[in-house]
Order: C-alpha cells, then sequence, then structure tokens
DNA sequence: ATTTATTTTTAGACTTATCTAAATTTTAAT
DNA sequence: ATTAAAATTTAGATAAGTCTAAAAATAAAT
C-alpha cells in the first residue's frame, strides 16, 4: 500500500493536472502542498519507481494509469466522507475538509462501499464535485446551456452549440475561452439577456441567444 | 498532539495496567506491540519527556494523569466506532477491529461528539467493555455474583461477597484467583448448581450458595 | 547568441521510528 | 554471596520524509 503522504501527492498531482494540462511541475506540486521544491523532486522519484507517476527530470510529471486509480479512489474516499459528515454529523462546509482529509486514508474497502451504500450511492457531493464510483470511474455532468443557469451561479466553459465561424469569431472577440469561470451577475426578465463576468473580469452583457449556445457546466471548486 | 505511534504506546500501556497491575514492562510492552524492546525503551524515554508515562530506567512504567486522559480518549475513539461499524454498517465482530485501530487515530473532537450522540450515548460496547464519557470517565460497570450469569456467559472474578476463611480457602483449593476467567458450561435446574471451567481449564461444578459469592464482571475483550 | 533569471535537482543533514548487537542492570539460583 | 540467567538499556545503522544550500538545466531577455 501507499504511505499517507505518496496518496496526499498524488491527490495533489491529479487536482493539478485537473485544472492546468499537460503536466505539472515540481514548484506547482511545492506550492500546493506547502513544501520545498526538493522534497517533491525526492518523492517524484519514488512514485516513479512505482509506477504511479510519468517523471522524467526536469519536464514535469503526469499520472500513470496506476496513478490516476489511485488517485480516483482518494478523492472518492474524500468525498463520501464529505458528504457524510455534512448530512449525517452536522458539519458545515468548512470544518469538513481538514477531518476529510484523515478520514480518506483509512483503508477499507468494505467500510468504503458501506458508507456509499449508508449515503444512497450519490454521484455528485454538494460542492457538485463528481463522486468516483467503485471502479474508479468518473459519472461526468453533462453540460447544459449557460441559458439555463441562474443569477450568482458559477459554472465553467466547456463547449458550445453552434459552431459557426461567426459564432465563434464573435466569443472570440468577447474572450471566451474553454475553461474560462463565468457568473451570472444579472438577468433581464423580458429578453433574458444575461450579465456576466468571465474570470472575474469586468462584467459584460450576453443576449439570450448567445446563451443558449454556450455549453457550461457549474463550477468544481 | 501526538502521533499515531505515540498513541498505540500509550493505549497499549493502558490495557497492559489494565490487566496485570503495578507497572508495565519493557518485554510485555514489547511483545504486545510485536516489536523490539531497544525500541520501546526508546519509545518510552520520548513519552517520559511529554509527561505522559513515569518512567524510570529498569523500572517498568506507569501512565501519568495526562497519559491515562490520552488513553481513555483514545479508547473512547476506539469502542465508539466499533458500536459505529457493527450497528450501522454491517461488520462483524471480527472485521472490526482493525479498521477501528486506524479511525481512533483521527483528530476531531466535533466528529467523536457526534458520532456519540449518532449512537445515542451508549455506555458499553457490545463486548460488554465501558466506554470512556466526553471527559474520560468509565462508568465501571459493577460487579455481580456469578449466580446471576446465564450458561455461555463468560465472565471474569473480581471479588466476594464471603470473606470467612473457611469460603476463602475453598476457593484457593479449586484454584480460583482474581482475574480469572470463569465460563458457564451447565446449570441444573433443581438446585442451580453451576458446572464452571476456569481459565479453560477441566469444568467442575459448584453450588449455587459458592455462586452467589464469587462477584464476576462479564468479560471485557 | 550570450547572458540573466528561474526552475529543478543533487548533496548532505536532521527527525521519527525502527532494528541488531553489545553492554549493563536486575533477578534468580546455587 | 557469587554466579548464571533474564530483562533492559545503549550504541550505531537504516528507512521515510523533510530541509538548506549549492550545482545544474531550462527558459527568458537582451
Amino acid at each position: 500500500m501507499h504511505s499517507f503522504t505518496e496518496e496526499n501527492y498524488i491527490k495533489a498531482i491529479y487536482k493539478l493536472l485537473e485544472s492546468n494540462d499537460e503536466t505539472v511541475s515540481t514548484n506547482a506540486i511545492a506550492e500546493r502542498m506547502n513544501t520545498k521544491a526538493a522534497s517533491v523532486t525526492d518523492m517524484l522519484k519514488k512514485l516513479s519507481a512505482k509506477k504511479l507517476v510519468n517523471y522524467q527530470k526536469y519536464q514535469g510529471v503526469t499520472l500513470t494509469a496506476k496513478g490516476e486509480k489511485t488517485a480516483l479512489n482518494i478523492i472518492r474516499k474524500h468525498r463520501l466522507w464529505e458528504m457524510f459528515l455534512v448530512e449525517k454529523f452536522n458539519f458545515t462546509w468548512d470544518e469538513v475538509h481538514d477531518v476529510a482529509e484523515q478520514l480518506e486514508h483509512i483503508q477499507s474497502e468494505k467500510l468504503i462501499d458501506e458508507l456509499d451504500k449508508f449515503l444512497n450511492f450519490p454521484k455528485v457531493d454538494p460542492h457538485g464535485d463528481p463522486i468516483p464510483d467503485a471502479k474508479g470511474k468518473l459519472h461526468l455532468q453533462k453540460s447544459k446551456p449557460l441559458s439555463q443557469f441562474n443569477i450568482d451561479d458559477v459554472c465553467v466553459i466547456t463547449g458550445v452549440v453552434d459552431h459557426s465561424p461567426s459564432f465563434l469569431r464573435y466569443l472570440d472577440k468577447q474572450g471566451f475561452v474553454l475553461g474560462n469561470e463565468i457568473k451570472i451577475k444579472d438577468m433581464a426578465d423580458f429578453d433574458r439577456s444575461l450579465q456576466i463576468s468571465v474570470n472575474k473580469r469586468a462584467s459584460f452583457f450576453i443576449s439570450n441567444d448567445v446563451a443558449k449556445n454556450i455549453l457550461v457546466i457549474a463550477k468544481q471548486i
């Protein structure tokens, strides 16, 4: 089995791969884990020897299939425990994290399967984050048009419905990029036009026609 | 806070003090923890520096008040988790131990208080072992005469009602010793005499008069 | 295309917990 | 009261994970 420390590194790498892309840098890991780059290098060598990461000196890392499976299992445990604490033990969302960080390392298949059953096999946690199933599969949320969201919702751009050049040109001009975060600031009842802010920049208006053609998912924090 | 390892040592010392008495030897700890005497010595020095144990070279150890409080808190957590796993997660008693050994080290007051509440503040676990309350107090089970137990019950000798020399001489002759384990093999309806086995030795008979004068508690495994 | 700055890695040291083997102390036995 | 046996402690090593400081490699800037 893997040590707590190894598991924490794997999880950090997974999270960084999820938001950034390509490969993850030593410094990025060090920053996320409040440790020093030298320590990260040491650990990367060890994880590489265990075939959990693909690592080449100076070139950053990615997870191997085995590493990703490990990460998903830890995340599954973390999110199930968070659900449990909030739903059954009256924890608030800000209290939940530290305890779940501890609980996610408990080793017992049966414990997690029973926990899953106890919670009635939830697909997403209350953050909207998907919970991997027992096989490590993520039931990804289906994207929906931005027009179906409401004031104060925050979501992430995943694609478009209309692929016409004119629409894509429009998006480009407005600065929309895949993965950008959109917050709905206001909505006009009479024409369903939206006032939105992209990546926390200054807000602007888009028509309902545009909103219907931008695919998003609820923000995963 | 204390490391997992420190907590495990503290717990082991507590258990040994509970069954034996006086002080606990280095070798006894080593045996219980499947480790070497040299490792125990190192740890005892550390625990002593932290004022968790009273330790003098070659003289064995006892727990300080602080150490005992620590031990009781770990035991509280362990037994509450055992109850939880059995009652809510369909664990059998033999599956429970390893997982509870892990869960007992999770640090969160709120978690344990909520767990306690969730289980409706149990006083003893299904082994009959008492569960320390939030203040670390043990609600000790009161001893009862052996005559009040039934076939297949297993209990431990804690004292006697009749302190007369003739009775004590009788007990001595039969090989009864404080702390011995008694299993009731059979009971005769007509005179309530018992067939019992002491410490798993060959069984023999005692009269109801004798059984009424031996104090026991249900076995704590 | 060099030089400079940044990132990453190595080298050596420290901490916790463990071990083996040797030395010391206590206990038991003659 | 010595000697023998058992228990305990010390000394020195090892492994995991961390750190600082210096060296090496990559990326950025002139």
